[in-house]
RNA sequence: GCGCCCGUAGCUCAGCUGGAUAGAGCAGCGGAUUUCUAAUCCGCUGGUCGGGGGUUCGAAUCCCUCCGGGCGCGCCA
């Protein structure tokens, strides 16, 4: 993937040679930008705080490129509000140039002339390149982000789909707004299953194999020893032993056995997140914070806020959240063993000591609400100020056709990531030489698309939505998909790649932006880029996105479509506005899909 | 029983945090191809925004209530 950037990078630099676009740099600094200026004029107009004012786009984009509706200064005025549009309009007139003012019943709408617009939008995509919707808010900010987040011995499974594309897509959200991300894979590696898993390895080994795939095998000795747990006592005395020895530190060959199946494990979810462009920053198995569960304890002890209930330690959380007044958080067994609970607050503790963070984001399913929210109430009862920094970045559930649960664990049917994965890309390569023989990277765009789908299944709607998993749906490559998005943008690459390719007369031209005259929607979609970027990040919900890139997308192809927008072999001036919009729908689609965790093939 | 979430076209979903005539995709029907890639585009059909109250100049959006569905609820993770 890698790969593919660099290449799409270098085609761009090329053509930013060939074909510049009117220089930005004076035009952003000396000259506001369209929405200010009208901003600036109303405020001036009316009295009001610019910040006070509220501009919005109006519903029929032949009204104009944005709105400003009079209901609420009216009513200050007491005046009807149609009357103090028409008022203002006749006043602000004046005030443009190259913006047309025009009162529509109650509402002002504004109209940008298409060659500042242009000018203005497509400087900004070019000025700003792969940078263009970031920003700096985040400078010196860190943000953490815990997702994905399998236990070992296990492939990753359609379980973990969602967690994983969901906060693998946060990860670059962020980081295009300049914040320093950790994204954290909190690795299940501990726990009383592994003393079984570790008898299993013992007894039978030598009948399964653990050479071609060994998670697969480690899979099918971990359900033997669940059935052995229930029926065979022996097995149970020794997998106790064996989880005592475990916990007690010892190097031996419990010790061994475990760190083996952590690494097999580790090398196993690596290539599928290698394919899936994933990299956490931090590993960190659930082990690593036993040795600090006792002062976990103690630092919640101390703050004065736990107490005995059934002879389990518990923190009751009534007083700080109405609603948890019957499920206290509880911190320790009533035989001393600690829990779920203890063990994530004391990743907590340590994470805050580490990162300092901004925000802490926990990208799990929203079955486990009342666990974050139970953690969040501990520390405000501890007066921790930070822990309004704490999220739970929820997410519905993963249902088949007909909103039956899949991945039940409990038949021990798992449908495996990798396998899913191949079968999308399996697809993909079929659709590719069904439509596209010829193409030369066919392997490497079969991945990308095939991933691509599955992507952006997860990430099209809001996140805690459940997701109706239905593979036809999502196999068609057609409509809302990833296909559709990727699509459209090695449609726009390939109008790039031609004009180069043949010496368009376009590329030298100075543009004509009055050719824009009918792209003005996709101007102003690509100017929203950072506003829903930071919308994306603000609630911590890629659909965000996902929803910007289909409207781009399809602005795009209804204009590419149209005989008029024709852009190669056109009056040359034209032909220059125009191949400067391909550019910049091009370069605006393709940091979207990125943000969303896609690749943007340049041929398919 | 308690807590939280969801309910918009036949299906899957948008709806810019209260604004103008509620929009897409799929499915169905009808069109566009000597293609700047038809994985596309255009048109038609399809709606008591779960019901009822309320707040407001204005409600799919906010409040209350009922109905339907889901998730969770101390010694698992």
């Amino acid at each position: 993937m890698r790969g593919a950037i660099a290449a799409i990078s270098r085609l761009e630099a090329r053509a930013a040679r060939l074909y510049p676009l009117p220089a930005p740099s004076r035009a952003r600094s000396a000259m506001p930008t369209f929405s200010e200026s009208i901003l600036a004029a109303l405020s001036k107009h009316t009295g009001a705080n610019s910040g006070a004012l509220k501009l919005e786009s109006p519903r029929d984009p032949a009204l104009g490129d944005v709105a400003f509706p009079c209901f609420v200064l009216a009513k200050e005025r007491k005046q009807p509000p149609p009357a103090l549009a028409a008022e203002l309009a006749a006043k602000l007139a004046g005030e443009f140039d190259d913006i047309a003012v025009v009162a529509t019943g109650p509402y002002l709408n504004f109209r940008v002339a298409r060659p500042r617009l242009a000018r203005e939008v497509l400087g900004a995509v070019e000025a700003a390149g792969a940078r263009f919707g970031g920003s700096s808010e985040g400078a010196g900010k860190t943000v953490v982000i815990d997702y994905s987040s399998p236990n070992i011995a296990k492939p990753m499974h359609v379980g973990h789909i969602r967690s994983t594309i969901l906060g693998a897509s946060l990860v670059r959200i962020f980081r295009h707004l300049g914040y320093r991300v950790v994204g954290v894979n909190h690795i299940g590696d501990w726990g009383a299953q592994f003393g079984g898993l570790v008898v299993a390895l013992r007894r039978w080994k030598s009948q399964v194999d653990l050479e071609r795939d060994p998670v697969m095998g480690l899979l099918d000795l971990y359900q033997r020893s669940k059935e052995a747990l229930k029926s065979d006592e022996q097995f149970q005395r020794e997998a106790v032993a064996a989880y005592q020895e475990l916990e007690s530190g010892r190097e031996g060959e419990v010790r061994e056995l475990w760190r083996w199946v952590t690494e097999v494990s580790l090398r196993g979810f690596n290539a599928t997140y290698k394919r899936l462009g994933i990299a956490h920053e931090h590993v960190r198995g659930e082990s690593w914070y036993e040795p600090l569960l006792q002062a976990t304890l103690e630092r919640v002890k101390a703050a004065g806020v736990t107490e005995i209930s059934e002879g389990a330690l518990v923190v009751m959380l009534g007083e700080v959240d109405k609603g948890l007044k019957a499920t206290p958080c509880l911190l320790q067994q009533s035989n001393g063993t600690t829990l779920y609970a203890t063990r994530d607050l004391a990743a907590l503790f340590s994470r805050w000591e580490e990162f300092a963070f901004e925000r802490c984001l926990y990208v799990v399913g929203g079955e486990q609400k009342l666990h974050f929210r139970q953690l969040k109430a501990v520390l405000q009862r501890m007066n921790e100020a930070w822990a309004a920094r704490v999220e739970h970045v929820d997410f519905g559930m993963l249902l088949g056709p007909g909103r039956v649960k899949i991945a039940s664990r409990k038949r021990g049917e798992v449908l495996v990531l990798d396998d899913l994965i191949d079968e999308c890309v399996e697809e993909a390569a079929k659709v590719i030489e069904e439509k596209n023989p010829g193409l030369s990277t066919k392997a490497q765009v079969a991945e990308q698309v095939g991933i691509g789908a599955l992507v952006f299944n997860d990430l099209k709607r809001e996140r805690i939505k459940d997701v109706i998993f239905d593979k036809r749906e999502f196999l068609a490559f057609e409509g809302d998909t990833g296909p559709y998005l990727q699509y459209t943008h090695a449609r726009l690459a390939s109008i790039l790649r031609k004009a180069l390719a043949s010496g368009d007369a376009a590329l030298g031209a100075e543009p004509d932006f009055t050719a824009l005259e009918n792209a003005g929607e996709i101007l102003l979609r690509i100017a929203r880029l950072g506003d829903v970027t930071r919308a994306a990040a603000a609630k911590a919900e890629p659909s965000e996105l996902s929803q910007y890139a289909l409207s781009l997308a399809r602005e795009v192809s209804t204009w590419l479509t149209q005989p008029e927008n024709r852009v190669l072999g056109s009056e040359p001036r034209a032909g220059a506005a125009r191949l400067a919009l391909v550019r910049a729908a091009k370069a605006t689609l393709g940091i979207a899909l990125s943000l969303l965790g896609m690749a943007a093939p340049e041929e398919m």
